[in-house]
DNA sequence: AGCACGCCGACT
DNA sequence: GTCGGCGTGCTC
């Protein structure tokens, strides 16, 4: 009698075993309808086996194998049960997750054109599709960019490499990355192989898509990120394991698409955080694609100006390789870096004299400029300050945020939202102030200070959907804006051909931020916005005020110099023994009352000390944001000099954190290689 | 995670 | 006398 073996979106660590009679090993890697407790559930069949752990009279029948689509391939199996390994997740979250929802749901979409060619049946997992090399690809339709001799050298060492090679092309905004990539998947289309190629956001993929498919017109690009409607998701992701597709583009969770012919992997912007998910199966898109260039033995490029340290580190070491692009391709000059000290000067509103004069000769010039305020709404608190009452969330530890634009007081982390009190609720004083200064605050004083500029603000309040996000940009672009007011929305993937200058304010909190990742984060941020400058014919000019205009990680940023400051910062990384020198878990708990939370991570703690070869556990301390949509939050770190001694500790522990049964009320999850802290 | 069963309060 | 609260136990 044939077993199969079940993988099923439930948070048990097993697989489920089925009765199949009429099965065999052409099943594996199909959907399957499943009876399971008094319902029943759609899994992927993941192994066939002849006898079963469990007593063959409660083994239940299968329903329905689900034969309308080819089975899914092993190497695409793999790659889930080493991400189910790796992030301790269920090895039937993570193929749910990999599957768009319809294919999950065991459905289909319609497919409504046929292919241009005849594929045919079910491509294994390797290598060639007949009849897809003999479609006509007219590649290259319009004359290419010149290269500059770092494209020129970084494009030859990319289709030069026929196995696994992880590099890194580190090259600042505007030095010609995408060219390079574009060349590079060009390269692997004519040799009949298919591209994988991940961008940190979805807001970025249109733009990036209308340029492949332009570059491409003869190849199939699909699409694939969380934005998508159901249907066209799964026809992508079809597509994709038929080999139809040459190109497929996308965020994060497209690097679970199954690739049959895969010979590149492409991931701009490696250093972004957002290719680690922060919820569920808490992975990092960048390091899946790596193990995956590996289990394919393919060459995956890492691209970023402001790479990662972990990246950084091993390019520095030789395991990866660095392909360097020094110069911008586009324009001449990278723009001017200045700090402006704000110590010995009274500020206007939070804008040193520096600043404001700047912003006063773009006006004159009829330049565009940009002030970057990563802070939201109007001031970040409303007080009382006869009394002292301060406006904060009942959720969360954290406070409401003023936003003048609509009259509220908003919550950032859980969307509380109240309507603006009119006296203190404490003591009745009608004379409640905002204090700090946050992107709408800034567009106001700077809308009196110069009548004569149109200002525009740019954040996820006025940018909340992608059609009004679209409106701002295009009114960017025709010059119907004199001064943008943004956050980091703004920093990303846009060219504003009239920017000259951008004023950077309140970097400083991030400079002695508790996690040690700030810096590292607050350089790519301060130097993608300031690349945003100073592109096409005009010099750009970066004003960042400070109260530490002698820090180095503002001197690094004055010279371009990321090299410096990175190799400083792992300097300090060493001798702290934090990553890339470690490597780490986080075991975080959620309770009603912070006590109870501690307590279980205390006993998990507890039950860890027998399990701990090679491996530093620390103690439950509250999550810095402590309390968050009316739960308390704690975290216990895991930490080794030794991932494969982690891995292995991690292991046995869950495998034991597994089976206890749990207080009520109580959720945790178990967080690894974690960026927040 | 669902979805049951299972014993203690306010309702037709 | 029941409807229903969510505590705990199981899912091949």
């Amino acid at each position: 009698m044939n077993i199969l073996r079940v993988a099923l979106d439930v948070p048990l660590p097993r697989l489920f075993d089925y009765l199949a009679p009429n099965s065999d090993e052409s099943d594996i890697g199909r959907r399957v309808d499943v009876p399971f407790g008094k319902g029943s559930k759609t899994g992927i069949i993941v192994g066939l086996s002849a006898e079963s752990e469990q007593p063959e009279n409660r083994l239940k029948a299968v329903g329905a194998i689900l034969r309308d689509m080819p089975a899914l391939p092993p190497d695409w199996l793999a790659l889930c049960e080493f991400c189910a390994r790796y992030y301790q997740t269920p090895l039937g979250e993570v193929t749910s997750f990999a599957l768009p929802p319809m294919l999950r749901r065991g459905k289909l979409p319609r497919m409504p054109k046929a292919p241009a060619v005849a594929v045919s049946p079910a491509p294994s997992s390797r290598d060639t599709v007949p009849g897809v090399e003999a479609r006509d690809m007219t590649f290259a339709a319009t004359a290419l960019p010149a290269l500059l001799p770092a494209q020129q050298a970084a494009v030859a060492a990319l289709t030069a490499a026929r196995e696994f090679q992880t590099f890194l092309l580190h090259g600042v905004t505007g030095s010609g990355k995408t060219e390079v990539y574009l060349r590079a998947i060009a390269e692997v289309l004519a040799g009949g192989g298919q591209a994988l190629m991940l961008v940190p956001e979805i807001a970025l993929t249109p733009q990036l898509e209308s340029r492949v498919a332009a570059r491409f017109p003869g190849a199939q690009v699909v699409c694939a990120n969380s934005g998508m409607a159901d249907a066209a998701r799964a026809r992508g992701f079809l597509d994709a394991q038929a080999g139809r597709a040459d190109i497929v583009l996308g965020t994060r969770l497209a690097v679970f698409m199954p690739l049959p012919r895969l010979r590149l992997i492409v991931v701009d912007e490696e250093h972004d955080a957002s290719f680690k998910q922060q919820e569920g199966l808490r992975y990092s898109a960048r390091d899946v694609a790596i193990w995956r260039a590996q289990q394919r033995n393919i060459p995956i490029v890492l691209g970023s100006a402001t790479p990662s340290l972990e990246t950084f580190h091993h390019a520095g070491g030789g395991r990866y390789r660095l392909l360097e692009l020094p110069e911008r391709a586009v324009a001449e000059d990278m723009p001017s870096v200045r700090v402006v000290d704000t110590r010995r000067q009274k500020l206007q509103e939070g804008l040193s004299a520096e600043l404001l004069g700047a912003l006063e000769l773009r006006l004159e010039r009829g330049e565009q400029s940009l002030v970057f305020l990563n802070r939201r709404g109007y001031a970040p608190v409303l007080a009382c300050p006869p009394c002292g009452w301060i406006s904060r969330c009942r959720r969360c530890a954290a406070n409401l945020v003023l936003h003048l634009a609509d009259r509220r007081l908003r919550c950032h982390h859980c969307g509380f939202e109240a309507a603006i009190p009119r006296a203190c609720p404490d003591c009745g004083n009608v004379d409640l102030l905002p204090f700090g200064r946050g992107t709408q605050r800034l567009e106001a004083m700077l809308g009196e200070r110069f009548p004569q500029a149109r200002v525009l603000r740019i954040d996820r309040d006025s940018a909340s959907t992608p059609k009004k996000w679209q409106a701002l940009l295009a009114s960017i672009h025709d010059g119907e804006a004199d001064i943008l007011v943004g956050t980091q929305m703004l920093a990303k993937g846009h060219d504003f051909p009239r920017l000259t200058l951008v004023g950077a304010v309140g970097a400083d909190a991030a400079l002695f931020a508790a996690d040690f990742r700030a810096p590292e984060r607050l350089f790519a941020q301060l130097m993608q916005v300031g690349g945003r400058s100073g592109r096409a014919a005009l010099p750009g000019e970066v004003l960042i005020q400070t109260e530490h205009p002698q820090h180095p990680l503002y001197r690094a940023l004055q010279a371009h110099d990321y090299a410096s400051f990175a190799l400083s910062q792992l300097a300090e990384r060493r001798i702290a023994g934090f990553p890339p020198f470690s490597f780490q878990a986080m075991l975080r708990a959620e309770a009603r009352e912070m006590a109870q939370a501690l307590d279980f991570l205390a006993t998990a703690r507890a039950a860890a000390e027998p399990l701990a070869a090679e491996v530093t556990l620390y103690d439950p301390v509250p999550m810095r944001m402590q309390r968050l949509m009316a739960l308390e939050r704690g975290q216990l770190l895991v930490e080794s000099l030794s991932r494969p001694a982690l891995q292995a500790f991690l292991g046995k522990w869950m495998e034991r954190l597994y089976t206890q049964k749990m207080p009520a009320g109580l959720r945790w999850h178990l967080d690894v290689d974690p960026l927040e802290f």
